[in-house]
DNA sequence: ACCTGAACACCGTTCAAGT
DNA sequence: ACCTGAACACCGTTCAAGT
């Protein structure tokens, strides 16, 4: 059972499995995915360069799967679905959020993808200098809002007495349903001042 | 050697180690931290309850490095030395992120820095039932552009041609620049558009 | 009370051996 | 070409032994 006729394993294959054991929460590291694949870690090293390798598959595979294509819309209605679908994409793999930021993006797929961004934002009649600027701010607003779409259900647990907090809490929403408001309220704020200080 | 007269750990000592080695961007677990501290691992497990024990006491310790009090200045402004400051602690360690964000906020300094944005915000005229989103904007907002500014020098390396990308990149900014560009105008964006919505 | 050493179940990675 | 098994240097955690 050295070589088997047909490969048990693939690029794909391995790519698939870490995003899945990761969408659950679980660790995905090379260990774990092998036993997931019911293989041993080592014959992973057959197609796939390490860890670091592992990471760039999912990242290609990511893109993929939470990929928004403009649709001609006007550049404010991309923005949101952008933001909300990019928002969904970090709250399901928090734990790849700072190996994702931490190393450079070169992946086509990925590359293309905010090609397609900087296009549709001068098309928008944004001025070519802040471009960059406005693409790094959605980049925080949707890894921010989907870190705090993947935090516990009660984000604050006051034990003593507080001025304000505690009061706020007991009347506020928590859980999804705090995180979806304060994501709406923030997206909403965003694209109005995009709007209001570029506005063509 | 088995007991010294005066004790080697403490908690203090162990969080302080771990935020060092976090800050130098170092592993900081159990075993990169009793290396650092000259001392076996399973000497720890009498100073603090594992790594989640670590991990609590380094959030203390962040808030204290990085609290900013209110002053009586107005809202707008405290918000905006609130979120330089808070960009500024999760840049400095952003593995320590998802741990962050990943649990319940119990932590009595932490939940005290927390009342005090919120009372600064009540009291800056903020309809109360509005109080809970902002303050998770504004937290979005400084993880986002903290782990920004922890990014690498070149985010962006496209292989092949675009269509709009790479102009924008040979003409922009890069590194520290780059990522401070992209949060001064966030910030701006953002403070100016809650002074908008909820202007009192 | 507090540090140690041994032990355990993990982790990522390399590499010779097998087909 | 591709899976395995052994080996290595790691990791977090427990616990009896020492003072």
């Amino acid at each position: 059972m050295s070589r088997p006729s047909t490969p048990l394993l693939s690029p794909e294959i391995i790519g698939e499995a870490a995003l899945a054991l990761s969408a659950a929460g679980e660790p995905f590291g090379v260990n774990a995915i092998a036993r997931r694949l019911g293989v041993r870690p080592s014959s992973l090293y057959n197609h796939v360069d390490g860890m670091d390798g592992i990471v760039e598959l999912m990242r290609g595979r990511l893109v993929e799967d939470y990929r928004v294509e403009p649709q001609g819309e006007s550049w404010d209605e991309y923005l949101l679905a952008l933001l909300r679908e990019q928002r969904r994409m970090y709250a399901d793999h928090p734990q790849l959020v700072p190996l994702l930021v931490g190393k450079t993006i070169t992946h086509p797929a990925v590359i293309a993808a905010y090609d397609d961004l900087a296009t549709v934002l001068v098309e928008g009649g944004f001025p070519e200098g802040d471009v960059l600027a406005v693409i790094g701010i959605l980049d925080a607003f949707a890894i921010g809002f989907g870190l705090d779409l993947a935090s516990p259900e009660e984000v604050w647990q006051p034990g003593e007495e507080t001025r304000t907090l505690g009061r706020i809490l007991e009347n506020g929403e928590r859980g999804d349903a705090r995180s979806d408001r304060t994501f709406e309220l923030g997206a909403r704020l965003l694209v109005d001042s995009l709007r209001t200080r570029f506005r063509s």
